[in-house]
RNA sequence: CGGGGUGUAGCGCAGUCCGGUUAGCGCACCUGCUUUGGGAGCAGGGGGUCGCUGGUUCGAAUCCAGUCUCCCCGACCA
């Protein structure tokens, strides 16, 4: 039987159905009946929950708290912040009427010409704009302050061009929204949370990531500073793994947010927003996924250990089950998922194709010979090795497999990543280096929106971010040669 | 929103150019037997408003018009 995936290839466009293939293949999402919106399927969410919990926990552990605003944004709300509008105003869906009515013409309904709305809703591409229409009702004084505030929710940006979990229309996500009496505050705020999502990244996800400044032009509409982190995918592609926006007094000035403070005087307050949403699925199955299928780093994995009866007969199924249960038992009292699969109508070749197509980072056969033998096959995903060992102390080796298994998925990924790094000093080499190699390029960049612009134009390649640990160094700008003072980081991004 | 492709069984496709039996094939599914340490074999069986709407015709999956979906590329964007 032919295999299901194609060849993991880093020709881009085949890099692109290879994606898409998988994730479908994988159970993890599909398309769906409205256009730039995706089902996401058992599997695949069990993973976003995962991911739902650490960050929560990771959130709470720094004294935030969930709160829930509506979908619906009037319309006027969102000419308060010029730039706010201009960033979103181009991709909303609107909602005019409130009513459907019987097709007086035939059959089916039509829109209700009679319910029109008085003024139109957006339904939220993000949600500063509602939430800072709230809090001027939450802060009168410095005492009220800070305000920190995070939200589960589905947001809607209707782009043109849709990938699943990459860009959906209809999205998952968190955003945090924060008020804070002073500046400095908001920016240790901002910068607090951008580590909360490099520590979420690298240790759950796996994925090493560069944390640094957006440039002006790439920053959030609204945001005097934005801090991101980036990721490379396996095509040397970057991707925009999360943000997090110090937003100055901008939203407290148009929505007219002031508190008194200590002093007694009337001040706007500070902000910051900050989140992440479901493309970190999509980071998470481009950056260690090959040509067998998924990866998962052990701690996101729905099914940490899967284990795969082989026999003959039911008597056999039967004994072989009920020593996997024995073990299930244990790996379960260590915090350990586990699943038996003792389907009869797949044999198991097919099943370990499946789980490894599936990405479960451990798989335990075991055979009447292992019976007889007291050992189980232990196999793992992350180096498609396997092993015949004793059944006798199964569950710590176990425990302590999946440690490993997150750690070299990371190590793997991080060693991939340093290597597609490359530092250039003329853009000759830049241009050289994006078309043979790919990845991030480090190099000189004189600050201006206008070079910018023409590297993007010719290039492709953005300004993915000014790393925050880039070391002073003195240098001349690649295009036009004017004095630079650090490196910026450039790629080719989805 | 521009260019290209696509839509026929749960999935993947052929058939469309050149209209004409009861619309096929592979996988999956169901039944039986044999198999089982890396995607099993044989035999039998079930499953279809051919994306949707309208038109041409004695007759449309096939021709014409419109419309929608999904995929790829570009612009936009997280």
């Amino acid at each position: 039987m032919a295999k299901e995936l194609k060849d993991l290839t880093s020709r881009e466009e085949d890099y692109s159905r290879w994606y898409n293939e998988l994730v479908v293949k994988a159970g993890l999402a599909e398309g769906s009946a409205v256009r730039g919106c995706m089902v996401i399927k058992p599997y695949g969410y069990a993973i976003w929950e995962k991911m739902q919990r650490a960050l929560d926990d990771m959130f709470k552990a720094t004294g935030h708290v969930n709160a829930y605003f509506p979908l619906f944004i009037p319309k006027s709300f969102f000419s308060k912040e010029a730039h706010h509008v201009e960033g979103f105003a181009k991709e909303c869906a609107v909602v005019t009427h409130y009513r459907l009515k019987n097709d007086p013409d035939g059959q089916g309904v039509i829109v209700d010409p009679e319910a029109k709305l008085e003024e139109e809703l957006i339904v939220r591409p993000t949600s500063e704009t509602i939430i800072w229409n709230t809090y001027k009702n939450w802060i009168h004084s410095y005492r009220d302050l800070p305000i920190l505030c995070n939200q589960w929710a589905n947001v809607v940006r209707w782009e043109m061009r849709t990938r699943l979990f990459l860009r959906t229309a209809e999205f998952l996500w968190q955003e945090g929204h924060t008020a804070h009496a002073t500046r400095e505050e908001a920016m240790a705020e901002a910068e607090r949370m951008i580590g909360v999502y490099r520590d979420f990244a690298e240790q759950w996800l796996a994925l090493p990531v560069i944390v640094g400044h957006k440039s002006d032009s790439e920053r959030f509409a609204g945001a005097d500073d934005t801090l991101t982190i980036e990721a490379l995918m396996q095509d040397g592609k970057a991707l925009q793994s999360g943000t997090s926006h110090f937003l100055g007094q901008n939203f407290a000035k148009a929505f007219d947010v002031q508190f008194a403070n200590r002093e007694g005087q009337l001040d706007y307050v500070w902000a910051t927003s900050w989140g992440v949403s479901t493309r970190l699925m999509g980071a998470l199955i481009m950056a260690h996924s090959d040509n067998n299928g998924l990866v998962l780093p052990p701690k996101l994995a729905p099914i940490q250990v899967v284990m795969v009866p082989i026999y003959k007969g039911q008597e056999e199924l039967a004994a072989i089950v009920s020593k996997m249960e024995e073990i299930a038992a244990e790996l379960k009292t260590r915090g350990i998922s586990v699943k038996i699969d003792d389907r009869d109508n797949v044999r198991s070749g097919f099943k370990f194709a499946e789980y490894e197509l599936k990405g479960v980072p451990v798989r335990l056969a075991i055979g009447p010979r292992d019976l007889a033998n007291g050992t189980v096959e232990l196999a793992r995903r992350d180096t498609l090795t396997k092993e015949v060992v004793p059944a006798a102390g199964i569950a710590e080796r176990i425990e302590s497999l999946l440690g490993d298994i997150q750690r070299n998925i990371y190590d793997k990924a991080l060693r991939f990543r340093d290597s597609m790094i490359t530092r250039v000093d003329t853009y000759d080499e830049f241009k050289r280096v994006l078309e043979e190699k790919g990845g991030f390029i480090l190099a000189h960049w004189d600050g201006t929106p206008e070079t910018e612009e023409l590297i993007k134009n010719e290039t492709k390649a953005t300004i993915r971010c000014i790393p925050v640990d880039a070391p002073a160094e003195e240098g001349t700008c690649i295009v036009s040669g004017k004095p630079s003072h650090r490196r910026v980081l450039f790629a080719k991004a989805y």
